[in-house]
DNA sequence: AGATAGTTTTAATGACTGTTTAGTTATTAA
DNA sequence: TTAATAACTAAACAGTCATTAAAACTATCT
């Protein structure tokens, strides 16, 4: 029947971490039953004070919400531009971007990014537009890595913005199957990973030359070149698997 | 200040059409301003009818969010088994199965994804275990066709259900960035370079030998091997680029 | 026309919740 | 000791919203 007085408390902390630890259990309510489902009495529960004493801290439930979008974007964004702006290969530069950004999310705690990635609409109108654009430079610095990788001759020629949001929502959606534990994958292994599987592919290598991307633009797509025997068939465009599909609907 | 009579009424369906047309409209508010936001006034205005008059074709709130999440999924599984179960090469099946996804969730409403991939937390939780044990039978769909690339030859080893987790994440996340209209991709564009990314990575491919993914359970990861030059630097461990990073923390 | 069933409305209820107010306690400063 | 301030509490305000009850409208059938 008491309240909630686990974790090293509330009461014996400075101002500072007081407020940080409201944010922190704010962030992990709203990640577990949604930002508008959590109450205040909710939260000021969880801490072992009462809602007033919120208020204390907190001007308003919307500038709790605030508080975590802020710290989420100051945490992602923490290395981009020294990591962006260095000189290094593309490639190495790419690999940094996605081991920072997978290590952000996972590290600061998933609940921040849960809370990050579905609650902007419940932001206020100028703050929403803020973070969309933030989120937008974001995109920008990755899409920059990749037409620079090309440019270079090091990246095969591809839709820069597309290959961003490709990369972005793979690592991305590392909170939504990500649990925390003893078994479980670092943030460095994942990111290993996926830059393994993003640089190279999962279809094993031994083809002469790989094609470029799939011009986006046209239906008229790649006639079938030189390639090794038994990886013609993997060229198989999405036009006929859609048919394909259809078939199948019709015939159980 | 009249209600909303916009795309082709309501009063003028039967039945079933008329209940379709609550759950998109809910799907499409839902989605906008989020389930616990959005009130029942809401949804009736959109329709142009009174709250109560919802209530003669739902029974409850809850139920109407249900009913989003019972069609995401029928949309999703819809053709996943035939393509599984076809006999048809590992990689031709996941690309089916990428195809499928991206076009159910941009063609079936970004909307509804959009609820289906937020809104779980609002469930009731026998529907919420319901949806999670879905969604693994999904996952575990990739991952065995994953498998069978790997021990047939054709995919290079990797952990399959994060490869699983991967590939699912880059498809998902459409639902955060597209935006339908005149300029936009297909959705079958979409499918077709995110399975170019996927089977052949970005880097761009004169290598001899491409190295199978580092193993993820241990320190001690590839020696490096007999690869052309040039390429020898892009093989740089996520280790040492953490170090890297962390340097930069210091010196500005 | 009258009855009936299906549909929609108006009006109310009851529970909940963000926020405010007014006051209490503990700690520090003068 | 007195004054001032920060930290907190209890209670209530003001509004919202899902849900229900009961009345009114509409179309169809007899």
């Amino acid at each position: 029947m008491e309240a909630n007085v686990n974790e090293s408390g509330f009461r014996g902390l400075d101002k500072s971490l007081r407020i940080q630890k409201i944010t922190d259990t704010a962030a992990e309510l709203f990640h577990r039953k949604g930002y508008r489902s959590t109450t205040l009495d909710d939260v000021s529960k969880e801490l072992g004070i009462t809602k007033a004493a919120l208020y204390h801290y907190v001007s308003s439930k919307e500038k709790l919400l605030s508080r975590i979008y802020i710290q989420a974007l100051e945490n992602i964004f923490r290395n981009t531009d020294k990591i962006a702006g260095k000189d290094l290969p593309p490639d190495v530069r790419l690999r940094l971007i996605i081991q920072n950004h997978i290590k952000g999310i996972i590290i600061q705690s998933i609940s921040m990014f849960s809370v990050f990635f579905t609650e902007e609409n419940q932001l206020p109108d100028k703050e929403f537009r803020k973070i969309q654009q933030e989120k937008k430079k974001y995109t920008r610095i990755v899409e920059t890595i990749i037409e620079e990788g090309i440019s270079q001759g090091l990246f095969r020629k591809s839709d820069p913005k597309l290959q961003a949001f490709a990369i972005i929502g793979m690592c991305n959606w590392v909170y939504k199957w990500y649990k925390p534990g003893p078994g479980s994958y670092t943030p460095e292994q994942i990111a290993d990973y996926f830059t393994s599987l993003l640089e190279r592919g999962y279809l094993k290598g031994d083809v002469e030359e790989v094609p470029d991307v799939p011009e986006l633009s046209e239906g008229g797509r790649e006639k079938a070149g030189s390639r090794k025997e038994g990886y013609q068939r993997l060229r198989v465009k999405c036009e006929e698997l859609s048919k394909l599909v259809d078939e199948m609907e019709k015939h159980g």
